[in-house]
DNA sequence: ACGGCCCAACTGGTCTGATAAGTTGACCAC
DNA sequence: GTGGTCAACTTATCAGACCAGTTGGGCCGT
């Protein structure tokens, strides 16, 4: 089976151009809180789109919380920092440029390494025997992938969407899938500076071992010492790269 | 100055409520993953609305990753458990009978326990003086406000925002802004049961001295103890509930 | 029997142009 | 200054059309 690498043709609609062209001028600031978006016919005009394709778009908005719409009126921007949600997070990962915003990649890491303790003593607690054998199946696979990082990268990031999923906490799952999101947006740029994570097997083993036997707390300690070392070496890297000048990507 | 309780009189727009029961019917399993929905002209007719307010709504349940949408063939409802975002939450607190969903409740709490100590941590490190007089000063009005629990619980939440605004972390603040929106939801029958975390100004007054001072782990400490506080008040009060066969509401 | 092709009947995507309903500010009468 | 009226905005909703992609059935040549 050739495994030649294809990806999908990207069609985005309209619609989801006019979103995205709003919501980066929101996110990037250069339409500020407060300020009146212009009128649903004047961007139909201004954009060459149709009415439809601009409601459809300010709807998104509005369910995003980056602007509040309302009959009669203009629609105002709002602040996303008080009111956004963690979905918004991806759309901020990348500056004007593409590059990526080292700020945002610190905050999403210290956030994982508050989340990962808790999540790796949850799931012993409430996974059982059946889970442990699904991890340690992965971790066999990881094994024998060791030679490709990025085989690894994939394994680790399920790894830890097993834990969440038997963790019995619904919100820490809807906050690893937006957190995962985000993450896969950088993970190619991110493959080289945590691989000593990727390979740190140890840690996820004693995890494995302690959703065994249940043993919360030895599942959180690994769990911690685990994600630990990805963000260490990841401040690290970013430290060296932003007292250089330079920049990721 | 009359302080008469008025609230905004409800409009709901009629996409909105498209998007609200559509959303509601996957949520609650009504459409489970994998189903495909109504064509819009059929819903459009079913629910006696223009094909233009569907569309929005189903854009909208795109953007939620409720559903997955491509010209041609149905949209399919996806399993939002491996897809959705925190800003689902809000969405599954409140059962088909606007019952509170006690896991769901749990979950939130263990989330906020989870984050809480490492956002006043944060704050310690990054606050400064400036963010310490606000803490004083909203602690200096809790103690005026003793008396109103409401009062209180809406101060305490305004301490966590000001703690979260400054600890320099986005992921954190956006995280804090979609758990918020669900605590608000359930805000009024929880705040009997979380009173003993209200009232508990020494573990806040501590988080506040030690952003003074830039103790990151004196912020930490205090922080966790405080909201187990929470923690453990609900928890207890949903086992009592839940062991006699009882509903909160 | 099988593979390839075409076509009709779906689906969502886009467009036009109209009417209803809410907001705002200027103006005016009291 | 208070309240009423009106014109000029805005969004909300609608009907009906056509474009474009998907699907499945049937026909055909092999």
């Amino acid at each position: 089976m050739a495994r030649v690498a294809f990806s999908a043709v990207s069609k985005e609609s309209l619609s989801d151009s006019v979103y995205r062209q709003l919501a980066d001028k929101i996110l990037r600031g250069d339409l500020p809180p407060g300020e009146p978006l212009p009128a649903e016919r004047e961007l139909s005009e201004a954009l060459g789109v149709n009415r439809g394709a601009v409601r459809e778009a300010i709807k998104r908005l509005q369910q995003a919380r980056l602007v509040a719409v309302r009959q009669g009126g203009n629609s105002v921007v709002l602040d996303y920092l008080n009111e956004g949600g963690l979905e918004l997070l991806p759309g901020l990962l990348l500056n004007r440029q593409g590059q990526l915003n080292t700020a945002v990649l610190r905050s999403i890491m210290a956030m994982r390494s508050s989340l990962a303790p808790d999540i790796a003593a949850a799931a012993a607690q409430k996974g059982g025997i059946a889970l442990a054998d699904e991890l340690d199946a992965l971790l066999e696979q990881m094994r024998r992938d060791a030679g490709s990082l990025r085989a690894l990268q994939g394994h680790a990031l399920l790894f830890w969407r097993k834990l969440v999923q038997h963790c019995g906490n619904i919100a820490f799952r809807l906050a690893f899938n937006s957190m995962t999101r985000t993450y896969t947006q950088a993970s190619a740029a991110m493959a080289a500076v945590l691989q000593a994570e990727f390979r740190d097997l140890e840690n996820l083993g004693a995890i494995a071992a302690a959703v065994r036997r249940g043993e919360a707390e030895a599942a959180r300690h690994h769990g911690r010492l685990h994600v630990e070392i990805g963000r260490e070496a990841l401040n690290r890297a970013l430290d060296a790269v932003e007292s250089g000048g330079g920049k990721i990507q």
